[in-house]
DNA sequence: TTGTATGCGTTATCAG
DNA sequence: CTGATAACGCATACAA
């Protein structure tokens, strides 16, 4: 472990003021009460206005008065205690909170709970089950409402905690019998050839196909992500001019199919199957003084943070991973039902819920005559 | 907002298994004092082994087995509200979460707080400060222990909430009257500098000085790290052949940097920084055809997701994240009193922990003679 | 229309 | 050594 080290002038610091902050002691029903001259009971009704018991308005009007002077915060712990509900829900991921990739995820249910007042708490695993299962049983501990687990890859997994019972979704992933919220691949794969096809280019390549990822536990989604894209080519009656597979989607990928594909001059337009294999292309088409997209389109999937660093700007089919996040907490909140204002309709009941992939149109596509 | 759509047959899912699992009653001290004849303050008091009264090791074993057995686990909601204390604390931070850059931060932190089994509550606030006082508030009501406030980049700030008398630290960032926790800006200038003239450069450029970044408000560590590279600079008796400033440290710096200092053939090293112009200047020299380190050497700071895309892969002095993230998380821990295992001496009452940015020794400095 | 009593699951005090 | 009993802050069924 990195060890603190110290620096600056050796000058003692309050960690905290211990003053009258401190004491300022939380307020509670019972504070309002005496106030009001009334009972606890009546306060908490008031509060919670339920539709039980009718007070009339000049003592219910006195008692929020009271409240807000007071600066009353209900005490979720004892509510909590008290009801059952914590008002919290969990989200466990393997690394999703740390990587490159998918960290909008977490801002999107953040976001989303935020609106319903609810907090998050949030657990790594770094794909260890022994980790998995403590997180779950901790957070059950807390009586959270509910639970999202969030996958880095989208892939199958089995779920090694008990869930035992609560509302669940899993984003970006499949487990089975809960429901996953997961990017409508399929579409953006049909949606990236039409583009291209609209813009003229019949003569396209394809980099990163392979078998290895049609596995279920490998990928959930990169299957379908080539399936659409196989099937638009076939409805417009094309056929890929070249292809150059493989399964390590990285620049180096990149580098060498264009390679390839420079040499052989008979693509206008290549599709890669994500970022970072259009990275390798734009590098070796810097190198060779290959212009894109007058030499030669790219078309590219995810529309991760290493896009933002490629000139051209690249034009890619972006992995929507803050709406996400958003719906699957949205779903999750309005499945425990807990006030969550949800915007629109949502679904339920379905096995998955499919978020679009927006075409993020730049600049690295030319249309051609 | 996005809208969610749905795909797939129409299959009727079950959310949540409502049958023997959810009835799994949650066990409690109640049960466990049934089974075992004895009381439930007995029972407390072996499962807390507290030091003041003594039970028989017979019946605290047979205590324990049972708890065992039934699968026990304290209701943190109740004993939170018995005890005032939550074992959670708060992450609040303006977008550190989502970043390209620091969510490393967020993973230590997780990982202390789950060695002391404690809980992180998590809130982004985006800069607006309602927002921060809003996820004060909330986690106030909560009862979180502590509170860690993290920024993206590292400036000072007012804290707009009332922390009020709760245990706080503040990573990355710099709040009057709160301890922070920072990188060792200034080290790391000077190892740079030390690195690079021990592998014999003299003559080496620096791009990116700006004083727009010496305001505190505007980043707190900039200075530290400029003023490192000057010193070590001075203290080898050299001056920068040539530099070239900029306030936007993004890739087009770069670019528009090494086109100079290419022209200027007097340099034998560039100082970047940080990785974004490093990232331009590796673009140009590939337009160029000069090969790094062979014909220029590229020292860089940050080491961000970025660096990991550049070949020949980049020298950089790293930001310490995860270990801030851990170091703060240990440090309030501590702070707090919580059964934290602290693995080292933290130290306290200092107004700043400064921890070292490591020098990851990659392929893009040359040694000369 | 409002107050009383009770319980949520723990921990803590103080008798026995 | 152990067990009532109270209290944490809130919500609610029920009584007044």
């Amino acid at each position: 472990m990195a060890t603190a080290c110290l620096a600056g002038p050796f000058r003692p610091l309050r960690w905290s003021q211990i003053g009258e902050d401190a004491l300022a002691k939380r307020i509670t029903l019972a504070d309002i009460a005496l106030r009001s001259g009334l009972s606890v009971s009546t306060v908490s009704m008031v509060l919670n206005d339920r539709p039980g018991s009718r007070i009339p308005e000049s003592t219910a009007l006195r008692v929020r008065d009271i409240a807000k002077e007071l600066g009353y915060a209900p005490d979720r712990t004892a509510r909590g205690l008290r009801t059952g509900r914590s008002e919290a829900f969990g989200f466990i991921s393997d690394e999703v909170t740390v990587t490159r990739y998918a960290s909008a995820m977490v801002r999107g249910l953040l976001d989303a709970a935020e609106d319903s007042n609810y907090s998050v708490l949030i657990a790594e695993t770094d794909n260890q089950s022994r980790r998995v299962e403590a997180a779950i049983r901790l957070m059950r501990t807390r009586r959270i409402d509910g639970i999202l687990v969030g996958l880095m890859r989208a892939r199958q997994i089995d779920l090694p905690g008990d869930i035992g019972g609560l509302p669940a979704l899993i984003v970006n992933g499949k487990v089975d019998g809960v429901v996953s919220v997961l990017p409508d691949e399929y579409r953006a794969g049909l949606d990236a050839v039409h583009y291209l096809v609209s813009r003229g280019h019949r003569r396209i390549a394809f980099v990163g196909r392979a078998p290895e990822h049609l596995d279920p536990r490998v990928s959930w989604t990169i299957g379908r992500r080539v399936a659409g894209i196989d099937d638009a080519m076939a409805d417009a009656g094309l056929s890929f001019v070249h292809e150059v597979g493989g399964v390590e989607w990285e620049p180096e990928l990149g580098d060498h199919a264009a390679a390839e594909i420079f040499d052989r001059r008979d693509a206008t337009a290549i599709i890669t199957a994500n970022d970072r294999i259009a990275f390798g292309v734009y590098r070796k088409a810097r190198e060779r003084g290959v212009e894109i997209p007058f030499e030669v389109s790219v078309l590219s999937f995810d529309d991760e943070q290493l896009a933002s660093y490629m000139r051209p700007q690249i034009t890619t089919m972006r992995l929507p991973y803050l709406e996400m996040g958003r719906i699957a907490a949205e779903c999750l909140l309005e499945r425990i039902g807990g006030g969550g204002k949800v915007a629109g309709r949502l679904v339920h009941e379905q096995d998955e819920i499919l978020v679009p992939m927006p075409l993020i149109e730049r600049d690295s596509v030319a249309t051609i005559s």
